[in-house]
DNA sequence: ACTAAATAGGATTAAATTATCCGAAATGAA
DNA sequence: TTCATTTCGGATAATTTAATCCTATTTAGT
């Protein structure tokens, strides 16, 4: 309903990776798309592409895998791992589909939809991948099924 | 982000239809796809899901078109389009997609999400066709451009 | 040096969504 | 009756998204 496939895959598996990482453990491709149950040469795309983004850390090789700095998690939100997967967010992209829809030239559902995506903005904009991560960690959330 | 593309065409043809019954006026498939700026064919098959769905009416022939009873738009929710065009609303999904996500068993993002998909929810199931169009008609929202 | 296990990346395929085309059927008007 | 205009319905095409396949490269361990 908000998230494309693929954004799913990827914010479940940034946070896969973060909880492991609090753990100081890393984790390959296999493992993540095992415990987060997606699929796996697709979700090796994803990661590639949080990788490039900065979100999370590869190293390659035999003992190789990702993860993340507890530093730096914290100042991961969702926004930045759904731009680094879907590309820039439109914030101003109009619910019914106008090209301009305003306060002064509203469409039909403005008045209501823009209480909603104000919430959906400030959603992804404050959640943290640390917050997330020590939510699965302490057992209080889950990825899988 | 929340409506499919042919959605977004659905309730916009849906509206503008609606508007021209309040002013009893009928309107052809080719004066809709240019009032609300939408292709014309893929107009088309929309608006014959919305007739199959006895959410606007159609009449064949040559000053045939379409049109809607002003006591039926009151009852028309969003919701109703929204089943009409991509079929059934599935409220339980996941916003990462998971399998199970409840209450007891939530994803790491759920506690934030629930209320913004509840505002969704109800604002699709509280939002009649009555009340957006004569939005429109009353040029306080617009469904062009 | 060799091997096994891992990420990286290009090419390709599959599926879903969006969109078009065309002919049939209906119907009001000349 | 004939014609123009309309909805209806099936088939098809184009685009986007989702997913797979295969090979190259990296690297720790033996």
């Amino acid at each position: 309903m908000i998230f494309s496939k693929a954004c799913e895959y990827g914010i479940r598996a940034a946070i896969y990776v973060a909880q492991k990482s609090l753990n100081h453990e890393r984790c390959s491709m296999k493992d993540i798309s095992k415990e987060i149950d997606s699929p796996e040469a697709f979700t090796a795309k994803i990661l590639q592409k949080l990788v490039k983004a900065d979100i999370i850390k590869s190293v390659k090789g035999a003992t190789g895998g990702f993860e993340v700095g507890i530093k730096e998690m914290k100042k991961i939100k969702l926004t930045d791992i759904v731009i680094a997967i879907d590309g820039e967010i439109n914030e101003k992209k109009c619910v019914l589909g106008l090209k301009k829809c305003s306060e002064d030239q509203p469409c039909p559902v403005h008045n209501k939809y823009k209480f909603i995506k104000k919430d959906v903005l400030s959603m992804i904009h404050n959640t943290s991948l640390s917050e997330m991560s020590n939510s699965v960690d302490a057992g209080l959330s889950c990825l899988k099924i």
